[in-house]
DNA sequence: AATTAAATTTAGACAAATCTAAAAATTATT
DNA sequence: AATAATTTTTAGATTTGTCTAAATTTAATT
């Protein structure tokens, strides 16, 4: 079967949003979309024809085993495009979310092939995150939240939180990405801002909100 | 201005048929793009009032200046993905139309200029015919129809009339591709066929039709 | 347990793009 | 020039995706 540029963008959310909530929400499904508690609905009930999602009314819903399946493959689209835009045509890591939620759309199953095969199947995208092979399986991160790394334990950037711009802009200023390596050195209590060692560089602080959307794996 | 993929459908269906059409028909226009007249009347009103065509009921219609500046744009980002698929994902050239008429949606100026510039520039797509620059401006084919060329001149191939997956694929069963050098060795008056000769290869004739629908540049 | 607050769904409307069937205008033919 | 044939446009529906405002249900608080 063929999806909608809309249905599409719902199953990709409602999957990501799934990820980190034990129950998605209406209202949170809204505001990721930037549309309607209302419209989430009505979106609902078509994706519950077509069996997308499970989902009764007033009590929440959740991905079907078909509608998971729909959304790797858009998510697989979207990170290979983002590998393409960033390795070939030279965007910043922080350019190529925009493009990429339109070319993910094109869901010629051909054209994906063949451009997995010609960027050399690459595992994760420029933020770090797994790309999807043609079956629909990813790596399983080993990542952990930077917030939870001990002190002096060194470790290494591998993925962030969301892809924001005010995120990546922060990121970039910083001179942290991808493959980064760093450790903590101090944690202050007072506003869990930590101070950050990068080799070869001076150290420096960083807020909790930055900490919490960064994720690290630890170095052998 | 933002436009919809229907609108850049329909002007650039409008660009095509004006090329070999003094006036383009309601009719045509339908028939080209699988819809009905009434839909390309409701299309027209609402491209008049944006001021992409020229339109008045009952007396025909054209693309205004605007009009035809979005058309190339998006013949441009039509052509420069062929090149891609053919090039660099190794597309057969009757394939890469179909999935060239979806990514040329995706209509991100940087990403179009970056490709350009990745692809090296390329003048011609691989069905000859000219890539816009991101100025708008083409070479001008000097090509001649095949059923105009002389007897015994030699010629090479440089594009085809349309895209059509049934002309591709006798194209490739008589092993013409664009840049195959040829000439004509005889005219027979009964159905207008042509005898081809291909270095190297045994002569064979041609329908009217095919020679109708082969673009070639004389030889020097 | 009753009331209040918050989340969710329905009702009704709208814009975009399409369709069929009927009406109107243009063009071709007697 | 009148009539017939063809082309084009309108009228009225339909589907998809969205919205606001009101109603309903569930959850939280007195
Ligand atoms: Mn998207
Ligand atoms: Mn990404
Ligand atoms: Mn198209
Ligand atoms: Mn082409």
């Amino acid at each position: 079967m063929n999806f909608s540029v809309a249905e599409e963008n719902y199953i990709k959310a409602i999957w990501h949003l799934q990820r980190y909530h034990d129950d998605v929400t209406t209202n949170l499904l809204a505001n990721q979309l930037h549309t309607r508690p209302a419209s989430v609905t009505d979106m609902l009930k078509k994706l519950k024809t077509k069996k997308l999602v499970h989902y009764e009314k007033y009590h929440g819903f959740s991905l079907t085993t078909e509608g998971k399946k729909i959304a790797l493959g858009v998510i697989r689209r979207h990170r290979l495009w983002e590998f393409f835009l960033s390795e070939k045509l030279k965007f910043d890591w922080d350019e190529v979310h925009e493009v990429a939620e339109d070319l993910e759309h094109v869901s010629s199953k051909k054209l994906i092939d063949k451009l997995d095969e010609y960027l050399g199947f690459p595992k994760v995208d420029p933020h770090g995150d797994p790309i999807p092979d043609n079956q629909g399986k990813m790596e399983t991160s080993s990542s952990i939240c930077l917030d939870q790394l001990e002190l002096n334990r060194s470790a290494e950037v591998s993925g962030v939180g969301n892809q924001s711009t005010e995120l990546l802009e922060l990121l970039k200023h910083k001179n942290i990405r991808i493959g980064t390596k760093l450790e903590i050195k101090k944690r202050f209590e007072f506003d869990n801002s930590l101070e950050i060692k990068i080799r070869n560089t001076p150290a420096f602080t960083i807020s909790e909100q930055l900490a919490k959307n960064l994720l690290v794996k630890h170095g052998k």
